[in-house]
RNA sequence: UUUCGGAGCCAGGUCUUCGCUCCGCGUUCUUUGCAGGUGCGGAUCAAACCGCACCGACUGGAGACGGAGAGGAAAGUCCGGACACCACAGGGCAGGAUUCCCCCUGAAAGAGGGGGCGCGGCGCUUCAAGGUGCCGCGACGGACAGUGUCACAGAAAAUCAAACCGCCCGGCGGGCAACCGCAGGGUAAGGGUGAAAAGGUGGGGUAAGAGCCCACCGCGCCGAAGGCAACGACGGCGGCACGAAAAACCCAAUCCGGUGCAAGACUAAAUAGGGGACUCGGCGGCCCGUCGGACAGUCCCGGGUUAGUCGCAUCCCGCGCGUGCGGCGCAAGCCGCGCAGUGCGGGGAGGGGCGUCGCGAGACGCGCCUAGAGAAAUGAAGGCCCGCCAUCCGCAAGGGUGGCAGACAAAAUCCGGCUUAUCGGCUCGGAAACUAG
RNA sequence: GUCCCCGUAGCUCAAAUGGAUCGAGCAGCCGUUUCCUAAACGGUAGAUCCCGGUUCAAUUCCGGGCGGGGGCA
């Protein structure tokens, strides 16, 4: 499933949102935040918005590399998410030395923190 | 064979499963209702804005299908162009860049190739200076156009140079003498200082010395085989008169208008009628000049929109296959028109590969390739082969097992160069050491 | 993406015409003073972002790299 521009965060206003106003979970790797748009009526799609700075990854080619491993790790796993939440998650430098298989563990076990249930896993 | 440094090339390959971005839209299937308009309500001084209801053309979205998908440096942004706007950009000054020693290549370039000249290293030769062979390096115009600099040390540091210690000459005084002291004169060979001491080496000469004289070398001038040219084998003359530094200011020659795709063009939406400061404004920093205007314009504060398309990146033509529509036919099928994809063929643009020509930069022919995002497209895995290390089997070729590693780094308007980073491998020629014939 | 600016001790600044020992304040360390600390006084260590070039000589001049900052719809 594709991330079309009404799936991703664009807007300095978005990201300082989900980071100020929602939960943040350390995964070691990354650090994952998480809001409700709606606290009322959770409704419309799961939104995400990726960062990898330069200071903390590195240079082009590591930071490329960095938000499509987020972003295949949100894709595999976005049916599951609560409905009307923006996640933002942000690279680390030792995401990059990492298997995928320990990184998604770590995913899922920060999903699990969540006080509104997913669906389903 | 090993090691070292130089030049050029490659930048792991392949198969399978699930995914990403862009393009295409015929066929098949599914779903939702987009843009926009009208009305009402909220917010606002008033708008954009937000919510609800109705109408909703062309169409829009998703899946499936077909095709394409990072680099030699995409990097640094150091040069040059294309392109766009400012007036398709004028004159002068200021400012900037380059070097021009010559020829060639190139659209141009702080680009490239060859030659000349200079410097350094090694070898040979020479008493030495120097000469010569090979290799490497060179931001390689001008210091009698001018201004300024050369610290410290040293006697003297830049112009008809300069006597500190020495050397030499005669005079006076002392001493038996060797010699010592004093004032005067000659002298740049020796010592010492320094980055640099005003031609070098050898010989003659002299009281001691000195281009004072001679030979060779260097330097300057004149001629000159040769060479497209820079240059110059070689010959003659002069007789030393010529310090370094222009990556100090500067001078000469040549070139340069500015801004940069966040350039810029267009579509849609939307209002405002505001407050303050300044004054003709734009055209490169200034002047000239020129253009436009004088109910004009600039800047700041405040408010709204901060959406989309183009710029933007292979194009065109023919035939076959495919497919839609229409007509004819009982049907198979045939004909006409349209369409993209794909296959084949042809042509144009760019890039790299091979071949020919050229000493070379390059030029010309044959098959290959040509991405285009927008908080910004390549991810998750597995198998085999290639590389390195360890170990085992084997005389060897080779084979088995285990582990590790594949660098530097990702387009952002495009192109030509430069510079910098880079694991490993291949090719070419060079030097040194060892072994064999 | 594109255009421009900067770089000296731990920090803030000097040295500016190229001249050798790169200077000052605060901070640090040692000592004097005090019962102890502070203040004061004396002493001390510490730097030209890196690499190359020009020059007798480079913080300064030139080239390349590295790091930091800013402007532009």
């Amino acid at each position: 499933m594709r991330l079309r521009a009404g799936q991703r965060l664009r807007r300095t206003p978005e990201f300082r949102a989900a980071r100020e106003q929602g939960r943040r979970i350390d995964c070691g790797a990354f650090v994952l935040n998480w809001r409700l748009r709606d606290e009322e009526s959770p409704a419309g799609p799961v939104r995400v918005g990726v960062v990898a700075s330069k200071a903390s990854v590195g240079g082009a080619v590591d930071r490329n590399r960095a938000k499509r491993r987020l972003r295949a790790l949100f894709r595999r796993h976005q049916a599951s998410l609560p409905a009307g939440s923006d996640f933002v998650l942000t690279a680390r430098a030792a995401l990059l030395g990492m298997e995928f298989s320990e990184i998604e563990q770590r995913f899922l076990h920060a999903c699990r923190k969540l006080p509104v249930t997913p669906a389903r896993a």
